[in-house]
DNA sequence: CATGTGTACTATGACGGATAGTACACTAAG
DNA sequence: CTTAGTGTACTATCCGTCATAGTACACATG
């Protein structure tokens, strides 16, 4: 369900974070849906339940999952709205690197193949 | 010459190294041209001459600037060659991203969109 | 010789990330 | 009630990166 790179420059607990967000925008994780628990995961990505629990955390604290106490966390009702939001913020990444490119002299031609190349790969899988 | 964020997410050498790149990406900097001294660079961006210091000599372990003991430090002749690769991988950084936006089902118009702006704003300045 | 270069080195402080371990409260299932 | 599985809250520790401070040396130019 996760796919964690643990020795990345991306901390883990963001990379948690972002896919869960993601499982999220893509209709995989719907209202309701139960998120695996701390202890469970932790062990499955053989990661610090503290870790996982700063995740979960940060999540909450946006909204987008809520917890019952002793009996498991859930994703939230509007979680995809509060999600479109955060696609948003990587949409603006794109933008802000765009601009460096254009500064650089690079042809736009060549960005706009790259996003091309992506979704292309996106629609085969 | 050099815009440095101070106290944002990416290392200040980083930032030295990537604008570096850029400046001679888009012909302000270019072959034999010299780089401002660590000294006074330093002082002028009230950074510490160390940190200057690993930032240039990335620099030149990536063969685009070259040092003269004693002289100073200077572009090299094919650095605009070589800082193309390092455009590619911002580049390949945009794609990722994509990929990820696609993944999260964010139409592909939206992505175009954000990368059509930055090229926009571009020209305009 | 004096100044301004590049270069090298050690040491230190600050911060974030991840880990280990413990503890408590709650719920559901037996 | 007991047990197991949840979430939650702490403290403490380790480690790596970044940035800083300070010193020292070699070289070139004037």
């Amino acid at each position: 369900m996760f796919q964690i790179d643990k020795y990345g420059r991306t901390p883990i607990y963001e990379q948690i974070i972002e896919q869960s967000e993601r499982l999220i925008a893509s209709g995989s994780l719907k209202p309701d849906d139960q998120l695996p628990s701390v202890r469970s995961l932790s062990q499955t990505l053989s990661i610090n339940p503290n870790t996982l629990q700063k995740a979960y955390a940060e999540l909450e604290r946006r909204g987008i999952s809520y917890s019952v106490p002793g009996n498991g966390r859930f994703v939230s009702k509007d979680a995809a709205i509060i999600v479109g939001g955060r696609m948003q913020e990587m949409i603006d990444e794109i933008e802000l690197l765009s601009e460096k490119l254009c500064t650089a002299n690079v042809p736009i031609e060549q960005v706009i193949g790259a996003v091309e190349a992506a979704f292309g790969k996106g629609v085969k899988a």
